[in-house]
DNA sequence: CAGACGATTGCCT
DNA sequence: GGCAATCGTCTGT
């Protein structure tokens, strides 16, 4: 157990239901918050519950990849509930969503930071010379820490062999703080100030990031 | 087809 | 606190 954790998890083995992703985005975001992601990998566990999430809230939301239509790396968002949608950024790193809304409708939430729970040692592996606190308080360091890449990409949460999203632990909604997303400067001023963050207050795999401004 | 830039991180001063 | 890394995606010519 490292040092920080802040709770008992119940490790029922129950995944989260499609109908569960089928719902507007950010009703999908603050539910997210308390659930265990699983890495399954070579007959390997390894999880973590999602302590900050950030909701992308289609078309008009100008955060959002989906801001700019239909194209074949948005292709994914516009698919049925429930998949994730991976991709690469800044030419280096992988992020992690689950999509959201009925099909045919884009919305994802992206996976910030997560609270290691099972194969610790593995995931300290993943993620040689960094401190306990640094495994996996970040989109991109969560999936460097749970060999996460665009393979993944499209694979279902609720019925896949790799990925899954679990009931994890209940976070009562006073303890989930929320504000603006981060390291969106480029969207709209209405996209930039929406507090479309979720995370768990104190938490101490929050991710540092700052904000942006107005 | 060239150019700009990114839902970030880690190293440096 | 600043800034380089590094390449896929999207835009406009």
């Amino acid at each position: 157990m490292l040092p920080g954790m802040t709770g008992p998890i119940c490790l029922e083995n129950s995944r989260l239901s499609r109908e569960f992703f089928a719902r507007p985005t950010l009703e999908v975001a603050r539910d997210l918050i308390g659930r265990l992601l699983v890495r399954s990998q070579g007959g390997r566990r390894r999880s973590g519950i999602i302590v900050e999430c950030e909701a992308y809230v289609g078309e008009a939301d100008t955060a959002c990849h989906a801001s700019r239509g239909l194209t074949p790396r948005t292709r994914i968002m516009y698919g049925p509930p429930g998949h994730a949608y991976v991709y690469f950024t800044y030419g280096m790193h992988w992020m992690l969503n689950a999509v959201t809304e009925p099909d045919g409708i884009p919305g994802a939430v992206l996976l910030r930071a997560l609270e290691p729970v099972e194969d610790i040692d593995g995931i300290r592996a993943a993620r040689q010379g960094r401190s306990d606190r640094e495994l996996t308080s970040g989109p991109a360091r969560l999936c460097a820490a749970f060999s996460i890449d665009g393979s993944l990409n499209g694979t279902d949460f609720v019925l896949g062999t790799d990925l899954a999203i679990e009931e994890g632990r209940r976070v009562p909604r006073t303890a989930i703080a929320r504000g603006p997303r981060i390291g969106i400067g480029y969207a709209a001023p209405k996209d930039r100030r929406a507090p479309w963050r979720f995370w768990i207050e104190g938490n101490p795999f929050v991710s540092r990031g700052q904000p942006p401004g107005n």
